[in-house]
DNA sequence: AAGAGTCTCAACCGCGATGAT
DNA sequence: CATCATCGCGGTTGAGACTCT
């Protein structure tokens, strides 16, 4: 069939759009809205493609466009959706109010796509890539640990000097382990709330940051699971057998994470302690392709996008 | 200071889906 | 049902910004 020509083929302008073109755009849909993007251009005096207004509205100029850094819920919501969704960017998109599938597709491919592949993880299929388990089981149980421990991870941020992530970033190359993954009864990974459980010299914690190079450090009041659930990372939370939220409403990493059902022993408490020289390969293998099974709340209808 | 390399993201391209005729 | 026009999506590009050496 045959296709409206956009660009300078019709000595349409192309490139960049100038302040004077995105006034006459706004003001136009401003008066008339934005009906047919077809005409829209020719009426509203721009020497553009339809096309290429209908980009720039929607990418750029919509008034309801968030501008600036993802938060971390808005991370994990892309990791969480594009688990289930693939490339389905404007599925995603219709669940992070003010964020345009273009947006999202370039932090995905930015920031998100490199993260993943530095921990391991095929991020088309969300599993780990198995030709570095095979190359490397120990780095990438680690890897998949830290990924566990990211939340654990923006919590110690709150303790430690700025300086100390660099020391991190330096160590995360250094393959050194670094886990303290725990998990209730239920299986369900919870961070735990004791800060004894740290080691006493923050300075000495290894601290990898590989999901937090863009982490901006939050209130320390911050509710990972929103103001409506008290936080699992609160070390105030005297618990130790903290249930976070019903996991099929979390959002969290933490609930997704799930124990491996072939783990011979539950892993629960301390004992879960993810030791390299107790786990084999095949171990390792199986607590990574369930610790990436995402569970999608309930909230996050699928089938919508389906 | 400057050149090279890398990163970011706005914009473009091409295709499939959908609706109108 | 076939054809055409338009829309919207996902992949890709490339200019400018930024970082490194």
């Amino acid at each position: 069939m045959g296709r409206a020509l956009c660009g300078d083929k019709n000595g349409l302008k192309k490139g960049p759009w100038t302040p004077e073109e995105d006034k006459k755009l706004i003001d136009y849909i401003q008066k008339h809205g934005y009906g047919n993007w077809r005409t829209l251009p020719k009426n509203a005096g721009l020497q553009r493609c339809g096309k290429s207004c209908r980009l720039r509205w929607t990418n750029y100029l919509r008034p309801d466009i968030k501008r600036g850094r993802f938060s971390f819920e808005e991370e994990e919501t892309i990791i969480q959706l594009h688990s289930v969704l693939g490339n389905k960017w404007s599925a995603i998109a219709a669940r992070l109010p003010g964020r345009t599938d273009n947006e999202i597709k370039n932090y995905w491919n930015t920031h998100i796509r490199k993260i993943l592949l530095r921990m391991g993880i095929d991020p088309v299929t969300h599993t780990p890539r198995l030709d570095l388990l095979g190359l490397s089981s120990l780095h990438n149980q680690y890897l998949i640990q830290s990924f566990a421990n990211h939340e654990l991870l923006r919590n110690v941020d709150q303790y430690q000097p700025l300086t100390q992530s660099n020391h991190c970033h330096a160590q995360v190359e250094e393959t050194q382990i670094c886990s303290v993954p725990f998990y209730n009864e239920e299986q369900q990974l919870v961070m735990e709330p004791n800060v004894n459980q740290f080691p006493s010299n923050f300075n000495d914690y290894v601290m990898p940051s590989i999901l937090t190079e863009d982490y901006v450090p939050l209130p320390p009041q911050y509710n990972y699971y929103g103001s409506d659930y008290q936080t699992v990372m609160d070390p105030s939370i005297e618990t130790s057998n903290f249930h976070p939220i019903n996991s099929n409403q979390s959002l969290g990493l933490g609930s997704v994470v799930s124990t491996p059902s072939s783990s011979p022993a539950p892993l629960n408490s301390n004992s879960a302690y993810l030791n390299s020289s107790s786990t084999t390969e095949d171990e390792t293998e199986s607590y990574c392709t369930n610790i990436l099974k995402f569970e999608i709340p309930d909230i996050l209808d699928v089938n919508d996008f389906m």
